[in-house]
DNA sequence: GACATTTAGTTCTAACAAGAACTAATATTG
DNA sequence: CAATATTAGTTCTTGTTAGAACTAAATGTC
């Protein structure tokens, strides 16, 4: 085949898909999207972070992190307040409500990941973060670190 | 570790953004997005198809399908015209601007693409396609099918 | 300390994305 | 044939998404 990336590509995209899918299939029942969901979960026991980590840690950019953060302040899951030391950043933290919703939602779909992956072992891990990690070196020149 | 998959799906996501980066950051030149080139690239050598087999190929869903196919429209890369036998589809082909476009893009594009994977050998595509296909069937109940 | 540079967030634009509601045309069923 | 159901596309809403331009605050240099 002149083309071998070609089915691979396709097949890259719909596994992407697949998992998407998947993902926002079970967390809509919760009235949150992917991404907001994304934000409460890396909230999550800690006392809060800059957006800018925020971003760093979703892989979300931050003009768009902006309008991600907006709406869940506007359901009253997160605040926003001034940053200590710098006042260029803010602190976004989860409110009581998001700890709530944090403390209920995060194990059960954490939960509904492991089911999805209860056929897997220890090998199936390795062997496919291995794969992906050589495709995605192929599309970033230079740097395979995380 | 009790939730192996986590990084695995890490890996997946930022796999899938340094292919869509890559991919983006060629085409744009063009001044087509990546849906756009898809589009383009799907009608290439054939004598134009319906909106719902362009979905089906492009993974793109109708009604995303139909601003593409609008934008493509006015940039006159395509022509919508009226099916033979259905009065429900529409047949959508490249114009002669859409055709000439396509010619010149699309082998530089699989050059580009070519040179990514030059490193790869067919087992590679073997075994990262197993893999994208194992992870895929957990997330899909039920088909592995393409 | 004044000035240039960098950094963090916001805002803006254009485009994509899923999904639901809608319209028109075709198939199906009785 | 008539009533119903299905199918193809469009439209609408809400929410990303990237990237560029912008503001404010901090850092660097002299």
């Amino acid at each position: 085949m002149q083309t071998p990336f070609l089915p691979l590509l396709r097949e890259l995209a719909l596994c992407y898909q697949a998992f998407e899918a998947s993902t926002t299939r079970h967390i809509r029942d919760i009235g949150l999207t992917a991404p907001q969901f994304d934000i409460i979960a890396t909230l999550g026991n800690t006392s809060g972070m800059t957006p800018k980590e925020l971003g760093e840690k979703t892989l979300i950019t931050k003009g768009t992190l902006t309008g991600i953060i907006d709406r869940l302040e506007m359901k009253q899951l997160v605040s926003r307040c001034a940053h200590a030391h710098d006042g260029r950043c803010q602190t976004v933290q989860l409110t009581d409500a998001g700890v709530a919703l944090f403390n209920t939602v995060f194990p059960a779909h954490m939960a509904y990941l492991r089911k999805i992956f209860s056929g897997f072992k220890a090998r199936d891990y390795a062997t496919i973060e291995a794969a992906l990690v050589q495709l995605r070196g192929a599309f970033s020149p230079g740097s395979t670190a995380t």
